[in-house]
DNA sequence: TAATCGAGGGTACTGAGTGCCATATGGGTG
DNA sequence: CACCCATATGGCACTCAGTACCCTCGATTA
């Protein structure tokens, strides 16, 4: 297996993300936030809750939310911040000489997993997301940050063939199109059911459609893990400097690191 | 060929967007916004614009702005509401017998010539939208609605083989994805160059992939026109009663016609 | 001529998102 | 102990998108 390059930025994500991991004792400002606002999206609406009664249900102040959450839409996501840095430190980690198309297979099971770590509330997530325009639109741009790591691993690891990118492109859409068939399937269904047998059988319907050799798409490893990730280090490692005002949210230095990297 | 039934929405979608089509003698409102919105846009930036900037410049009142644009985003595509009309209009038209999924290519072929009717218009909006994170989101959704009607015309052609539903989101995926692909390649490249060619090997791809019996996919007809539509009849059209206030601005009266259609 | 209707203008309001500053808390260091 | 500094949070004021409501004006029609 290659030497596994853990770029900063994933940390940076993962440390915007992974609070969400408290538990009774104290839950932090983040799950209070997203706590509050779901019981008063769910009780009323999207629309018609205001920032200012999710922060008074969570008894903190107004600005506080906006430096855990980017945007009103964000609280609906909380997590998928994290899940996509797992999914590029997963696919960074990948076996140079493994099948990338299943390897982005079983990159979209990670998200896939996300989703099954808590059916309630993914499908109460799917309801708001199924009624709300605008978070339908948000939902829209995160998924399109998945796709695009999807289509540069293929791009990269696929830049042998002729049509490279075409193809990269092409084999990232059927992917996530299959991993959301699967997924809302499920979700319609209120969380009922086998996911992952959905998945195996949606991942396997675009294997066939674009593997080499007709390959069965079997997951390389059932419940494949993230991937181990060791401390950063290697050789041609980007340098990011960037300026920050103090005040300044994780979520925008996120934000803004991405774009320093990014196409 | 099918009986050609278009249904009353349709034609509201038209007349939410062919009023682009005047010329000198008196520019409507919608160019006159259009115009200097792009103007200000380019000069100074999308964020950097106030939507009374824009009506100072166009010399109206900041009422109408949202009057005929439902958002700051949407003046950046005055014409895609018309174009995912014409492309409805052509899939209803499509006649039963035909493969779908060269129908729905055919149908991508459509948008494409949006594009490319207006290179430097397209040029300049691809240069926005990809500076803007807002404008791509936007972009997003727009891109969404044509996806999820070659989904839908792909599920109901499709409907015998197993699998159906599945295969009609991963085509569909599909056909998008190589249709941004080729228009991409075209509007980095400043628009020079075949558009056509690249959108006829980038579908063709697709159509290698999934079509039945590894067929070719040329375009049933190169410059496919959107179908002759004829007047709305037919036996089981639905009818949508809505109760809109009198000031309602037409495409807000869109937006509800699809909604009450809509999944 | 009066009634009506539609396009457009004007005003005031709500609510999201931002910049800036004040405050508290806690860990060091003289 | 006094002091300093970094971090976390609250509070205030502001901009701007989007909306509700009402007004004006010109054209059409009874």
């Amino acid at each position: 297996m290659g030497a596994l390059r853990t770029p900063i930025w994933c940390y940076v994500l993962h440390m915007a993300a992974a609070v969400t991991s408290g538990d009774d004792p104290k839950p932090t400002m983040r799950e209070s936030l997203v706590r509050a606002a779901f019981q008063l999206f769910l009780e009323r609406g999207f629309e018609q809750t205001t920032i200012d009664d999710i922060v008074s249900l969570a008894g903190v102040g107004r600005r506080s939310f906006f430096r855990y959450f980017p945007s009103k839409e964000d609280v609906v996501f909380p997590d998928h911040e994290g899940c996509l840095a797992d999914m590029t430190a997963f696919l960074r980690g990948a076996p140079l000489d493994g099948d990338p198309v299943t390897q982005a297979c079983d990159a979209s099971r990670l998200v896939l997993r996300m989703y099954a770590a808590d059916p309630v509330f993914s499908v109460e997530r799917y309801r708001l997301t199924r009624q709300v325009p605008g978070l339908r639109a948000h939902e829209l741009s995160v998924v399109w940050r998945y796709e695009r790591a999807l289509a540069e691993h293929l791009r990269e690891r696929g830049a042998d063939r002729a049509d490279g990118a075409l193809r990269a492109d092409v084999v990232a859409a059927a992917v996530v199109a299959a991993h959301n068939h699967a997924l809302r399937t499920w979700l319609r269904a209120g969380g009922e059911g086998d996911v992952q047998a959905a998945m195996d059988e949606a991942l396997g319907y675009v294997a066939r459609a674009f593997s080499p050799a007709q390959q069965s798409a079997q997951p390389s490893a059932r419940a494949a893990t993230p991937g181990a990730v060791d401390g950063a280090g290697g050789e041609d490692e980007q340098v990011v400097v960037l300026l920050a005002r103090k005040g300044t949210p994780l979520w925008r230095v996120v934000r803004d690191v991405e774009g320093a990297l990014g196409e």
